[in-house]
DNA sequence: CGCGAGCTCTTTTTT
DNA sequence: AGAGCTCGCG
């Protein structure tokens, strides 16, 4: 029997009136509005270890939907601290996505999947889709791969399928390479994103499938985290989930919206009490998180959208520090002022891993990170360019895919000539056009290559020879561990001979890229074992299909960089959010921005502000080179927005002129402008600043560098290598350097005696003699 | 059939 | 600025 340990705290002061409320609420649906800060996660676990304890509510009952896997696992060892970890470890708690795929793999019979099926990214769904159009003769110019797979994924996010899709005859098209592309990925034994919830779904809802009774029967409780970003189909799918028992608990904040171009919408919240007239709502508006001075700056920011909830969010906490607003030159010295603000806050005290720089898009991550690094400031980067989307990492799990799931043809085609085996362009056309012409996969058309027309003997014996090799590895599939089949692979494909032949820099690191994706899959085996489960291949691609960055996100002594979608439920001490302009912050896409995507923007702004706990910098810049071309900037109407008295601004230079062309301007950005968002000019100027930094003569040229470090913003010769220097190599041993090619990865060309001049990637040297 | 060079094209946010 | 693509050549 569980015993609850935390009983006693349930009644302390620990939880607030309404916290309280919502921990103690066990029958029914329930609605949260939990503010940002308000001390959401504390008041789940409560809730869930209440039922646990007070109600005798087993575990494995209750599924806790969260809206990362990092969130679902830091639940789960809050719970285990209440409960015992043995308790903790039965709840079924995950996102969305891998919750479903868990399902799935064991019911997904009836929707046509078996126990290994993959899941394509967007990548594979690409791929596919072009094969497609290509297969079928699609005018390239009307059908973009991606603008059809985005119309796709709208149509899934809405739980419509091919059939019911449309009867718009201008989306004819679209509907039959749906159908098209649905019957391939089906015939792959494959999903994509969208597919995971959606079949799930369809589970759930046919009345005549007994799975989906299974399914309803074993969660009496569940509960879902960040409830304004679920989408059609997750509504529906938890409405047929909670049928019986209505037995649900959703907990969110409508303006912390932010994912509606992904199908999100934030009406599954504000509409909540329509479809569920008996639910308990309970709101949580005092924040615990923020200063006074913080959270003052998000309401001041969030106040002008004109779709909210009524709530109202307020602090105890004391003032705080002023948050900051720096104007600078160039995103260069807005580098060297995060790095000389990283390294001030460290020498304070601060944990690095309290720090935390946002941007609003991934490209303006790339500065950033070449000052953190030639400053020798340790960071991390979260999103972006993935470990698992580089090119020989996702060849390497192609192998093994395809190993799992034979009919995985898309796999089958990536690796078929990887490496180089002498099977081209042409001999793949007639072999992929011989399986489709009979109904077989790709793998099963190798099986017997040397039927296939206009193919003469050469071509036929390299497919047939491929063939023979997965059949090889797939036997040995049977009775290795994945980590020794990976390395199987990597030795019996000659991908590894391939690339240690072509002895460059990129090869070499290729190379320990897949070292790390071994050791990966080593690290799974390790951590299944230890839960009393054997390590299957299935299993271990199913977690990189869903991982995130944010649930890899390490936690040691680093500077975060970070997207302010990925920023979402985390928090940090100082946070320093960078490229407050107009056109970044809020971004103006190619065509520009309705007042719904103006909102969106808002609350982005919204929960990029209450991440922070004590500090928040904003920086701005006069002009930034992104997408290959300089654009002037004008400071973020978000920054117009903040409170006077809570902020103190400073710059490296006058800001530009401001060109007054709406009166209204000279209360700096007051939301007496009461006209629609997108109304009001892009560019629109800001009023003259009420707090000015040191004063200033009129035409002077302010410079205020007293906040920056001596030498912190040179990175330029940031590199600890130039010409000349000393380095050592674990292959080489020391060397000279003679030339450094800069880049996201330099590469270093230095004279090793009795290896000569070679070329290797800078991170494999360091220091020498 | 495979590789390289030039070309175009795209550029938000992500499970 | 960068990646991905097509085309042409060996």
């Amino acid at each position: 029997m569980p015993v609850y340990k935390g009983e006693a705290r349930m009644s302390s002061p620990d939880l607030n009136p309404p916290q309280t409320e919502a921990a103690l609420h066990t029958q029914g649906p329930l609605l949260v509005f939990a503010g940002a800060g308000s001390g959401k996660t504390r008041v789940i676990t409560y809730r869930i270890a209440n039922l646990i304890a007070k109600e005798g509510v087993p575990p494995y009952r209750i599924l806790a939907v969260t809206f990362t896997n990092r969130a679902a696992k830091e639940m789960r060892e809050r719970l285990g601290k209440l409960l015992g970890d043995s308790i903790a470890r039965d709840i079924w708690a995950g996102t969305f996505h891998s919750t479903c795929a868990k399902l799935l793999r064991q019911y997904g019979a009836s929707v046509g999947l078996t126990r290994t099926f993959v899941i394509y990214d967007a990548q594979d769904q690409k791929s596919l889709v072009a094969r497609i159009l290509r297969e079928h003769n699609y005018d390239d110019k009307r059908f973009a791969p991606k603008q059809v797979l985005s119309w796709i994924g709208k149509q899934k996010q809405e739980a419509k399928t091919p059939d019911t899709c449309t009867d718009n005859a201008f989306e004819r098209g679209y509907a039959e390479l749906y159908a098209l592309y649905d019957k391939q990925l089906r015939a792959c034994n494959a999903v994509d994103f969208d597919d995971l919830i959606l079949r799930t779904s369809q589970v759930l809802s046919d009345p005549k499938n007994p799975d989906g009774d299974r399914i309803r029967n074993r969660f009496e409780y569940v509960l879902i985290d960040e409830f304004q970003d679920t989408n059609a189909v997750q509504y529906k799918l938890m409405r047929s989930l909670v049928s019986a028992h209505k037995n649900l608990c959703v907990v969110g904040d409508d303006d912390q919206s932010i994912y509606s171009w992904r199908g999100a919408d934030v009406r599954n919240i504000r509409g909540f009490e329509h479809d569920f007239p008996d639910a308990k709502v309970v709101k949580l508006e005092q924040n615990y998180r923020s200063s006074a001075h913080i959270v003052g700056a998000a309401l001041a920011v969030i106040a002008p959208s004109r779709t909210r909830e009524p709530k109202e969010l307020w602090t105890a906490n004391e003032a705080g520090e002023p948050i900051e607003v720096i104007g600078l030159e160039t995103e260069r010295e807005e580098a060297a002022l995060i790095v000389s603000y990283a390294r001030q806050a460290r020498e304070a005290g601060l944990d690095l891993r309290d720090v935390a720089v946002f941007y609003r898009i991934n490209a303006q991550s790339r500065v950033l990170e070449e000052a953190l690094r030639a400053a020798n400031m340790p960071y991390q980067i979260v999103g972006g360019m993935k470990f698992f989307d580089r090119a020989e990492v996702k060849d390497a799990l192609s192998y093994l895919r395809v190993l799992d799931n034979p009919k995985s043809d898309v796999d089958l085609l990536r690796v078929i000539n990887t490496p180089a085996r002498g099977i081209g362009d042409s001999t793949v056309d007639k072999l992929t056009t011989h399986a489709a012409l009979r109904g077989l996969s790709i793998t099963d058309a190798l099986a017997c290559a040397d039927e296939v027309a206009d193919l003469s003997s050469g071509p036929k014996k390299k497919l047939a020879a491929f063939g023979k090799l997965l059949v090889q590895l797939r036997e040995r599939a049977l009775t290795l561990a994945p980590s020794e089949l990976l390395s199987e692979v990597l030795d019996e494909s000659g991908y590894r001979a391939t690339l240690r032949a072509e002895n460059s820099p990129e090869a070499d690191s290729r190379l320990e890229n897949l070292q790390e994706l071994y050791g990966s899959l080593r690290d799974f085996e390790v951590e299944v074992a230890a839960a009393g489960e054997v390590a299957t291949l299935s299993g271990f691609l199913e977690r990189v299909s869903l991982v995130n960055d944010v649930d890899q996100m390490e936690d040691a002594a680093r500077v975060t960089l970070m997207t302010v979608h990925s920023a979402k439920g985390l928090e940090f001490n100082l946070v320093m959010l960078t490229g407050m302009e107009e056109e970044m912050f809020p971004y103006r896409g190619f065509d520009g921005r309705d007042d719904d995507q103006l909102e969106e923007e808002r609350r982005l702004a919204y929960v990029a502000i209450t991440r922070a706990r004590q500090r928040l910098v904003m920086t701005h810049v006069q002009r930034r080179q992104i997408f290959g071309t300089t654009r002037a900037c004008v400071p973020s109407r978000f920054i117009g927005n903040l409170p006077h008295d809570a902020v103190v601004h400073r710059s490296t230079s006058l800001p530009r002129p401001r060109y007054v062309d709406q009166p209204n301007y000279a209360t700096y950005g007051s939301s007496r402008d009461t006209r629609r968002e997108s109304e009001r000019p892009w560019s629109h100027p800001q009023g003259p600043p009420r707090q000015a930094p040191p004063p200033v003569a009129p035409g002077e040229r302010f410079v205020d560098r007293e906040f920056f470090d001596e030498g912190a913003s040179d990175f330029d010769d940031g590199p600890h290598f130039r010409p000349g220097s000393s380095v050592f190599h674990e292959r080489f041993g020391h060397g000279k350097v003679s030339a450094i090619a800069g880049g996201a990865e330099p590469i270093v060309t230095a004279f090793f005696p009795g290896w000569g001049e070679k070329k290797v990637l800078m991170k494999f040297l360091s220091a020498g003699r």
